[in-house]
RNA sequence: GGGAGCAUAGCUCAGCUGGGAGAGCACCUGCCUUACAAGCAGGGGGUCACAGGUUCGAGCCCUGUUGUUCCCACCA
């Protein structure tokens, strides 16, 4: 006896069980096999921050599509799992966690916030794994990585001692972006512009001798405490004598210089700049060309330091209120316009950034960038969609050095120990405990941490075992696919890519894929501040993680954004529900005998109309999923699961397993191999509800999730008995439509007849037409004497059905003449392509027997139709 | 200032290498036809943003225009 289904669909009861089947029975698990092919994907490790949201869901769908399909291909596919430590993102949950306690980070010092944060990992960091098994994320969890962990710990201290050896890590003063709120130094990638309204100040700045002054303007009046000169252009006559006369800084009575430097915007504003080199990127260029001294008047958190004179301790905007006013007082402002202007902003935390001058340690990019051009060019990695891999170019051709070290605590601490005795700086991989130069013993490590991105760079060979040469780092790498939004592609993308190249001399994967963000119903980006976001975990509660897998993936195109829109989840919910009592219904009338999935011997017309239907299926499904079409493929599994299996074939079959016997066990069989199979097909994208129903059908083996994943079959194809079944199919819609304009119920049975060439096809179709189109009976033959009948017609038939009192001839009359017109409109479409001599000549050859078929096709109704007219 | 995407049915979106426009939802009509009302059978609804061009043929390729979204960029 077969196992039967609940009566409803309720992912809850299996979902979880389904899980833990697979994952206690090692499916997920994938090891060097050399009888097979690899198929890895790395996943782009959240953090541990994090909690799964849209965007997660959706990345982690479309990897878990792409290894589910390959493992079921038989490749040995590996998808490893892991989380992001985040340092600034994690810290910051540490900071503020102790400031509940009244605590700050200096008061548990070092090693006490360390102690703190692991904790924090321990005890929150598995959060969203689990969240990532609900979805039913098959990872290989025994190979689960965490950035920090110690394998990976040792790649970044390999990977920084490598690289500072070559002369590729410096350390130095440069301008960077701070983040006051942080208190850190962040990277180029991650600031984030954003226009804001705020004002353009002119002020006047005299001249030392009293000889008048020179007027310039500024967004940033509260950074001119650490003004060490004034620039103008070379070129521009206004100025040109003005250069190298002092003129005394407001506020400050500091002297300064007029310089002259290319820069200087002639155009812009009075063409006159006031040069801060501490706190803006431009002037601190100028600031190297001239030699001007650098006055940094900001401390770590965004207050003015003893530099700033009277202004010092107050914040940011406090003293620009300030200084303002001083200057408005002293006759040094002349007006205040309005003005938009681009500020930069902490991705972190929003804050705005302070360009300053700082000792940091950078990353020299322009000898890493070249190869990892080179090898997108080349192809070892391709972009999907393509446009994107112009986006990684223009981004790598203007890269500028990284700066990689942050003033945290948490994340890998910069391998560089300092002698307290001598000065000298030892970079090592492992502790130094001696000093080198002086012997001495009292060395003391570099107190800064690393970008978190210079880790997760690493992560497609760290996770291997690299630097060792392990055996998983052979057969498994490079890695297949990324999958990835596109809002990363700086920040991680790019910088696997180079530096893979550079320390494993190979791309890490052949295919990035790229998809777009999941924003919410009006089209916004989903936000914490906006609290528009969609929890994925409760639209699991609600509609199980099949539904939504299915409405993440439908439609998905690569690269482009989508909406969640809540009906998608409800719809996709209604086709797992379709597909459960579609199975319910094969499964209430399975014969004990049937055990094994396999095709009947003698197939019947319509089973080998669904079983070209399914190989035509088969092939697409394939196709599609090679060029990462999954949103095309899924459409065209619901398609068929739909219209071709539910709604067609299930009911053809209704006839035959009511007759019982031989001819509904053929039934049964072809039912059971067409729904197993599509199962596998739609396994990737459903995963629990196909396993749950392939477990529940007779089946070969263990699982659907290795199962193997069904293959384009020639014996499958029927081509020309797909069409002669479609000549009944037509009909019967036809005979659908008619009745439904003039409202006949279901109930209300008429004899068919039937005037056909295809006399046989239609004759064995009998069945059917009295289950699917309210025939009491059918009659093939000609000539008929039926009195007032309605009328049907189709290219292969003219179908009369005697329905006395509700046939009136005159409306009959209407109506086929109407289909005449039709007819003719549609004949003389084609005749007239067809009579285009430049379209016959020029055209395949194909398309114009297409044509022809076409035009050919309408004769032939068109005749029937006249035929109907004629005999009414 | 540069670059990219998008513009298709009332709404949200598909449409593969160019061969007579599709889905879901919504709407209208009729059905509880013993798998499914989370359903079935029908139906209405689109000069595929606009203007040119290439082609026998354009939603698809090219050029321009408009609208919209995004990315990059140091203009004080």
């Amino acid at each position: 006896m077969a196992k039967q289904l609940d009566k409803t669909y309720d992912p809850k009861q299996f979902e979880d069980r389904l899980y833990r089947f697979w994952n206690e029975n090692g499916y997920f698990k994938a090891d060097p096999d050399p009888g097979k092919k690899p198929y890895t994907i790395v996943i782009p490790p959240p953090n541990i921050t994090g909690q799964l949201h849209m965007g997660h869901a959706l990345d982690n769908t479309l990897q878990d599509i792409l290894i589910r399909w390959k493992r079921m291909q038989g490749y040995a596919a590996l998808w490893i799992p892991g989380t992001d430590h985040a340092s600034i993102a994690t810290e910051a949950k540490i900071v503020a966690a102790m400031k509940e306690e009244g605590l700050t980070k200096e008061d548990v010092g070092r090693e006490g916030f360390l102690e703190r944060a692991w904790d924090w990992r321990a005890k929150y960091g598995g959060r969203i794994v689990e969240q990532l098994k609900t979805l039913g994320s098959s990872c290989d969890w025994s190979r689960e990585r965490f950035t920090l962990d110690e394998g990976c710990s040792r790649a970044v201290n390999e990977v920084f001692v490598n690289l500072y050896e070559k002369g590729l890590i410096y350390r130095g003063e440069r301008i960077i972006n701070w983040c006051p709120n942080c208190c850190t130094s962040i990277s180029d990638a991650e600031v984030e512009y954003e226009e804001q309204a705020g004002h353009f100040w002119h002020l006047r700045y005299p001249f030392k001798d009293g000889s008048g002054y020179l007027e310039l303007a500024t967004t940033r009046p509260e950074t001119m405490m650490g003004d060490t000169a004034v620039a103008v252009n070379p070129a521009d006559e206004r100025y040109k004598a003005f250069v190298g006369k002092a003129l005394v800084l407001p506020l400050m009575n500091r002297e300064i210089p007029v310089v002259a430097d290319d820069y200087v915007d002639m155009e812009f504003g009075t063409g006159v700049v006031k040069i801060t080199p501490a706190h803006d990127p431009n002037d601190f260029e100028v600031g190297l060309r001239h030699d001007l001294p650098i006055i940094n008047v900001m401390t770590d958190d965004g207050h003015i330091n003893e530099n700033g004179g009277r202004y010092c301790g107050m914040d940011l905007m406090t003293a620009r209120k300030a200084v303002v006013e001083d200057l408005e007082q002293g006759g040094f402002l002349v007006k205040t316009e309005d003005h938009v202007h681009n500020v930069g902003t902490c991705y972190r935390c929003g804050t705005t950034v302070e360009p300053r001058v700082s000792k940091q340690w950078f990353v020299k990019m322009r000898p890493l960038a070249g190869p990892a051009i080179d090898a997108v060019k080349r192809g070892d990695t391709k972009f999907v969609p393509e446009r994107f891999e112009k986006i990684y170019f223009h981004w790598m051709e203007n890269i500028k050095d990284w700066c990689i070290s942050r003033q945290l605590w948490w994340g890998h601490r910069i391998p560089a120990y300092y002698c307290q005795d001598c000065g000298e700086m030892t970079v090592s991989k492992t502790a130094v405990k001696t000093c080198p130069k002086c012997g001495g013993s009292r060395l003391e490590q570099d107190p800064d941490t690393l970008d978190t991105w210079f880790s997760s760079a690493l992560w497609p060979f760290s996770t291997l075992g690299w630097p060792d040469k392990t055996a998983d780092l052979d057969y498994f790498y490079p890695t297949s696919t990324l999958v990835t939004g596109y809002d990363i592609i700086f920040f991680w993308v790019a910088r696997m890519i180079f530096s893979a190249v550079e320390h494993t001399g190979k791309a890490p994967f052949d295919t990035v894929l790229i998809h777009g963000l999941v924003r919410d119903a009006q089209g916004r980006k989903m936000s914490k501040s906006l609290g528009n976001g969609i929890d994925p975990m409760e639209v699991i509660d609600e509609f199980g993680a099949d539904a939504l897998r299915l409405t993440l993936v439908t439609g998905n195109s690569p690269g482009n954004d989508q909406r969640y829109i809540p009906e998608k989840v409800t719809a996709s919910r209604n086709f797992a529900n379709k597909i459960w009592n579609a199975a319910r219904f094969i499964l209430m009338n399975l014969s004990d005998e049937l055990t094994t999935p396999e095709l009947p011997k003698e197939l019947q017309a319509e089973d080998k109309w669904v079983l070209s239907k399914y190989n035509t299926l088969v092939r697409e499904v394939n196709q599609n999923m090679e060029k990462f079409e999954l949103g095309v493929a899924v459409q065209k599994l619901y398609d068929f699961i739909w219209d071709i299996l539910c709604d067609w074939y299930i009911e053809l079959t209704k006839a035959r397993l009511n007759a019982g016997g031989e001819a509904s066990l053929s039934a049964q069989k072809v039912l059971v191999y067409v729904m197993s199979n599509t199962l596998k097909l739609l396994h990737p994208f459903m995963p629990f509800i196909t396993e749950e129903i392939w477990q529940a059908l007779p089946h070969d083996g263990e699982s659907i999730m290795i199962a193997k994943y069904p293959e384009y079959d020639e014996a499958l194809s029927f081509a020309a008995e797909e069409t002669e079944f479609e000549r009944v199919m037509t009909a019967i819609r036809a005979i659908r439509n008619a009745r439904a304009e003039k409202n006949i119920p279901p109930s209300k049975k008429a004899a068919v007849y039937v005037e056909t060439e295809y006399a046989d096809t239609f004759q064995n179709a009998a069945a059917f037409f009295e289950r699917l189109a309210g025939a009491s009976g059918l009659v093939v033959g000609k000539d008929f004497e039926l009195g007032s009948t309605m009328q049907v017609v189709t290219e292969s038939a003219r179908i009369f059905i005697p329905m006395g009192e509700l046939i009136d001839v005159q409306k009959e009359r209407e109506r086929l003449n109407k289909e005449k017109a039709d007819c003719e409109k549609e004949i003389a479409f084609f005749e007239g392509k067809l009579s285009n001599e430049k379209f016959v000549s020029r055209a395949p050859e194909a398309v114009v027997n297409q044509e022809r078929q076409k035009l050919q096709k309408a004769n032939e109704r068109l005749q029937k139709i006249l035929e109907s007219i004629q005999a009414l």
